[in-house]
DNA sequence: ATAATAAAAGATATTTTTGTCTTTTATTAT
DNA sequence: ATAATAAAAGACAAAAATATCTTTTATTAT
């Protein structure tokens, strides 16, 4: 098991590929996302549809068309895709999944957790969208395979 | 989606009662073990198989038999007990899924999400088995819900 | 030895996640 | 207006995770 579903990760890997495109001024159509960040394209599909609809992400249809990021959009925290993906069980689910774990009401892994949770909450607000993207065009970073 | 998976949670759970109970000089069996910790007990009873079968956790069947832990049992990290049930992908795996990536074809989330991995990875390793005892059995702490 | 107990093992079922295919709708260029 | 393009939507399929049921094996107490 890994810390996020298939779907979050496709969804984050091809956020941040958009974002690139995006700031080098293109639009992307979903085969060239599956296609660099390595991921199923109908699955992704869905993904992105899901994002769109949520006004997480832009995206055009017809020729030329294809998705792209806003200028107000790739400042938005990473946390905002997991969010529409995954829900917030992330950032507020219980380590040992007991509904009622809290601080009144603690599971033994209860504090400890909470600095994992924590950690995992800053690195998703802290990572805009678009934070990587003269990374990736210096090709500093990998997002396939 | 949550950090871990269903049968981990159980599994952490399960594991958390039976060593308090095993410290009070019992042993327990599926049912009780199922009601405690909330748990669905024929799935339960397939997640303590597997671990019985490797040696972390004891039983024995028969009048008066149950699950227990002896005493070096009590002393493993509960790291060994995720690892049995969901692999190693938590300590090691990538954030953002992809295989490839390492220290020197990192993807962007990298260095911020080794420190989750590592948090996750001190959480599990200096957490015994047995370190809740005390705890649970003074009412500090919750297993079930 | 026998009966009762409880885990182990095997087979099966359900649900969720992941993945695919087809049709429809919107946009653009001609 | 028409044709080409590309996303949106809907229906469907496969795989994995979760859950259940039945039979077998080992142990204990009588």
């Amino acid at each position: 098991m890994a810390i996020f579903s298939k779907t979050c990760e496709y969804a984050m890997r091809a956020v941040f590929y958009v974002a690139q495109r995006s700031h080098e001024g293109y639009r992307v159509g979903i085969r060239e996302i599956a296609e660099h960040i390595n991921s199923p394209e109908p699955f992704l599909a869905k993904i992105l549809q899901k994002l769109s609809r949520e006004g997480l992400i832009q995206s055009v249809k017809g020729p030329n068309g294809g998705f792209y990021f806003d200028t107000a959009s790739l400042n938005r925290p990473l946390a905002d895709i997991v969010t529409a993906v995954d829900g917030d069980e992330i950032f507020t689910g219980c380590g040992l999944g007991l509904t009622y774990c809290s601080e009144s009401n603690p599971c033994p892994l209860h504090d400890e957790f909470k600095k994992v949770r924590n950690q995992i909450t800053h690195m998703l607000n802290n990572t805009s969208i678009g934070k990587f993207n003269m990374g990736l065009i210096k090709g500093k970073f990998t997002l396939n395979k």
